[in-house]
RNA sequence: GGCGUCUUGGCCGAGUGGCUAGGCAAAGGUCUGCAAAACCUUGUACAGCGGUUCGAAUCCGCUAGACGCCUCCA
């Protein structure tokens, strides 16, 4: 039996508002699609922190024994700096500025975002589909909603109609939003827009002589809008109906407000069962903005060379930092944060990796399929991490009371604990058992083992000075030494 | 201006109508040659003001503050 039929997961879905019950549409698989990055720019923090929620996701339905079908984009096609119908569109910006071609930019940041992910120990989606290679597509899905009356076309550019769409359908929904408001709400943007009204948005842009990135349709030769290839590529690797979506709480509006209505103008079908919309990262209390300077990118916390941080941190304390909060808060990114993210996590850490040494005896002194089942309860509630940390620092607390004696687990408990720790930790939350791949080198531990006698030797021979100064320069280098019970044993970081 | 979210102990950060979240930091203790690590003990928090309720930090209203979206944005 799969473990998915045995855990009830329940996802907030921002189209209800509520938790719900996950039914997939077809059972044991799992079609979930995920609005990745625009590739003009070093993917930073924020972005790192959304798609990190739904690696989790994805490790976690794996883990219960779905197949999932993670589709998550590239964007790389040039949509503009804003809805208005002028301006530039931002990969192009980023080639002038460079002196490059566009594509050079795509492929650049596109590398970078790659690296910055595998660096996170992030597991690669099924399908990484880029716009510009489903230009046709979306160019099917524009003729599509042509022929059902809801979008025009005015000098070489389509246009959703949002007005006439509302009359059928509502514009709105995901977002809570009616159209009244946006109409007395619009912004007025400057220069004549070819648009019936401010809130329709372009399916099709008739592209500007200079304009680099660009390709033929019935309507001109230009590039398509900036909510279509989500629509184009879900449909077309997931179908009209798929179990999930995710992406930022910043593409709710308008962009998945924009890409349901797509679906629902062409489909006539609601695209997608669940909404999940990850919060974002703010750090010291302000929103990152490279403009002010309250910016970091993910490699600096990497080499430390940031001036909002005091050190380099491992990608994995900066990974646990951020699942230790839920995905659907706020998270403020600080110093002090990512400081006590290390020492627990090392703490985390350091107790796995000392299961293996552990006394089994006749019986448990603690109830470890308990446990393990409050470990499934945390994630199958809105996939809730910072719950799942905490069952598993209860964990923590049973492994060293078991090493200092003051509880018992028989050696079949002891599989099951250590079982659970290891899929839940680095199976599930993706981190990293870093300290132990560098400690089990042989050699290093033959070293430190050498070590570790004469600083007995010198012990036993009242030699303190000596066995403190192996013990300090041994700090010095990375390695701790801990005094037991059943003699000294050591850890690295 | 419109829409929406949030405000928890020294810090971070969960959660719930009545029962210990957890991490970091702090204090005392055990262990140790001394430390470190670990373990044990200690905090009675939920922005303010009203209301609903047998009971609310958890539900409702108002006030204050923070944030997000409304324009590209994870």
């Amino acid at each position: 039996m799969a473990l998915y039929q045995q855990q009830t997961i329940k996802i907030y879905n921002s189209l209800s508002g509520k938790k719900e019950e996950f039914e997939p549409i077809h059972e044991g698989y799992v079609g979930m699609y995920v609005c990745g990055p625009t590739v003009y720019s070093n993917v930073h923090l924020g972005n790192v922190r959304t798609f990190m929620s739904f690696d989790v996701v994805n490790r976690y339905l794996k883990h219960l024994g779905y197949k999932v079908r993670y589709v998550r984009n590239i964007t790389d096609a040039g949509h503009l700096e804003n809805d208005a119908d002028e301006g530039e569109d931002r990969i192009a910006k980023k080639a002038r500025l460079e002196a490059i071609e566009p594509m050079e930019v795509v492929q650049r940041y596109t590398v970078d975002f790659h690296n910055i992910l595998n660096s996170f120990n992030f597991l690669p989606p099924s399908i990484e589909p880029t716009a510009t290679g489903h230009i046709i597509e979306q160019i099917e899905i524009i003729k599509c909603i042509l022929d059902n009356g809801l979008a025009y076309e005015v000098n070489g550019s389509v246009y959703f109609d949002v007005l006439k769409y509302n009359n059928k359908k509502t514009y709105g929904i995901l977002s809570k939003r009616n159209v009244e408001d946006l109409i007395h709400n619009t912004r007025q943007l400057d220069g004549q827009s070819d648009k019936k009204n401010p809130q329709d948005f372009a399916l099709w842009k008739k592209a500007e002589p200079q304009h680099i990135m660009r390709w033929p349709s019935p309507w001109s030769d230009g590039f398509p809008g900036w909510h279509l290839e989500c629509t184009a590529m879900s449909t077309k690797y997931l179908g009209e109906h798929f179990d999930i979506h995710g992406g930022g709480m910043d593409l709710k509006f308008p962009h998945h407000e924009c890409e349901i209505a797509q679906a629902e103008a062409c489909n006539n079908e609601s695209p997608v069962n669940y909404w999940m919309h990850a919060n974002m990262l703010i750090m010291n209390g302000k929103k990152m903005a490279k403009s002010t300077g309250n910016f970091i990118l993910p490699n600096e916390i990497f080499t430390g060379d940031n001036p909002h941080i005091s050190k380099a941190y491992l990608p994995s304390v900066a990974r646990f930092f951020m699942l230790q909060a839920h995905y659907r808060s706020i998270l403020d990114f600080t110093d002090d944060g990512l400081q006590a993210a290390e020492k627990g996590f090392f703490r985390l850490k350091d107790a796995i990796n000392d299961i293996d040494d552990l006394k089994t005896s006749s019986a448990s002194t603690f109830d470890v399929n308990a446990w393990r089942q409050r470990c499934f309860d945390a994630m199958n509630d809105d996939f809730n991490t910072p719950i799942l940390i905490a069952q598993l620092f209860e964990a923590v607390k049973i492994i060293n009371q078991i090493k200092d004696g003051s509880a018992t687990v028989t050696a079949d408990d002891l599989n099951i604990l250590k079982t659970t720790m290891t899929e839940f930790t680095f199976d599930i939350l993706g981190l990293s058992n870093t300290a132990k791949e560098s400690s089990s080198s042989d050699k290093l531990s033959g070293v430190v083992e050498i070590l570790i006698n004469l600083r007995k030797e010198a012990r036993q021979n009242k030699d303190f000075a000596l066995s403190d100064k192996i013990r300090d320069e041994l700090i010095e280098v990375g390695i701790q030494l801990q005094d037991g019970k059943d003699g000294t044993s050591f850890t690295t970081n």
